[in-house]
DNA sequence: GCATGGAAAAATGTTGACAATATTATAACT
DNA sequence: AGTTATAATATTGTCAACATTTTTCCATGC
């Protein structure tokens, strides 16, 4: 039932251009290539990927839907820029939903599943020893879809992914500039074996104390940037 | 912050009439009027409001995306018909997301905030006891809204607006047919009188108590309808 | 140097047309 | 009657053109 073309799109419209329009521009928000505030005019991406405006608008309205950047009546889509005040309550809410998925999806995981997650993780420590902090973001944001993807009840875990996103934009822009982006060793590997012993409560906590040490790690200085599209969004 | 033009809809795009369309369908749903799988031409849509088929096309992308409505490549919109396994997760989900918002809004409310939830539950007693089901149903949806509206946490509120929708559509969908729509008139009493006493705790037992009820009503057979558009959607 | 005003440019809003696809109706056949 | 093939219709997909609005830039005045 479940498409999976299109990450975490959940079930709509799927112009295969469309899709890739949508998924390039999560994908960089996701990644942090593209800024907070960064404008996305529509005339400029359909030359990039070569359509009508009319498709990419409809992309923009999904991604606006998704909280992932903000319409306004005759101006650019610019990436979401939340405010200090709604990135306290992203978490909350992140935690809350994070935790229960977490609960639910202790010991559901299949075994090839399992394998799967062991190897991100060990490549999340990998890259991370060597220094590769964008692939690193990706493999840790990664990790925490595919634990949703795990969980039986996807109607909660879909509303996860889009709270990951969305807490992955305030990282981006709160974090402070200097610091390896946010990152405990063990937290990812503690969450896993956890889920793994089929202990949700405690996946659930560590869960939560992850999130924690992240919001923490966040600042009130606000890192704005200027970037140019093209050389960013071609997937 | 939160614009309330329009219910629920987050921060987007806001042509007038794009959100009148939204809302109008978004309505139609919630009031049981428009039963899930009727189709929502594009074409038939813009007639009856009179505009352009891209003004329709982006209400009905919102809506797919508030997983009200289902849009499959080169086929007409149809309103979301959930199986019976989605029903249960969006109860799940519902369950938890609502619990925590009754503990985080109880003992928040403003006195007139109070006195409108006050009138509304008098409201829906009264309209139930007149028979008026149509209006009660309003009422109810309506109740639940203003609640999640006082929460201090507008990211959880706006999760659970969606969730009241969805399982909206799904009682709507698997409700016994002679039934007087599933209710119970001392639930949210209770609830709202928990909220006011600041008992987090007991409004999220009372809530699920609540939502575990309706979705015990719920049988496996599907309630299909025919419908003509023109004579719902014009508001 | 700075604010103000207005022209030029850029961007979105809206529309209608045509192409591609899906749905429905019709006809032929068993 | 029921089933299949085919034609007709309905519907969405994509596009280009123009209207409207916003933004940018530059000249003017103080």
């Amino acid at each position: 039932m479940a498409q999976t073309t299109s990450r975490a799109s959940k079930t709509k419209r799927t112009t295969q251009t469309e899709n890739q329009i949508y998924d390039s521009i999560r994908h960089a928000v996701l990644t942090q290539k593209l800024p907070s505030g960064a404008r996305l005019p529509e005339l400029t991406l359909s030359e990039i990927y070569g359509v009508n405006r009319s498709v990419v608008r409809r992309a923009l309205v999904r991604l606006s839907g998704d909280h992932i950047i903000l319409m306004r009546r005759n101006q650019s889509a610019v990436v979401a820029h939340p405010t200090r005040e709604e990135t306290a309550q992203l978490f909350d809410a992140r935690r809350h939903v994070e935790a229960q998925v977490m609960r639910k999806t202790a010991g559901q995981l299949s075994a090839s599943a399992r394998a799967e997650i062991e190897s991100m993780v060990a490549a999340e420590h990998q890259t991370h020893d060597e220094g590769h902090h964008d692939d690193r973001i990706h493999l840790s944001l990664h990790f925490h879809e595919r634990l949703a993807d795990a969980c039986p009840n996807q109607v909660l875990a879909q509303i996860l992914q889009e709270l990951i996103l969305r807490t992955s934009i305030t990282v981006a822009l709160y974090k402070v500039p200097g610091m390896a982006a946010c990152y405990r060793a063990e937290d990812h590997r503690g969450i896993a074996d956890a889920i793994f012993d089929g202990d949700g409560e405690r996946a659930a906590q560590r869960a939560c104390e992850h999130l924690d040490y992240l919001e923490q790690r966040l600042t009130h200085a606000r890192n704005d940037a200027e970037v140019d599209l093209s050389s960013i969004l071609n997937s």
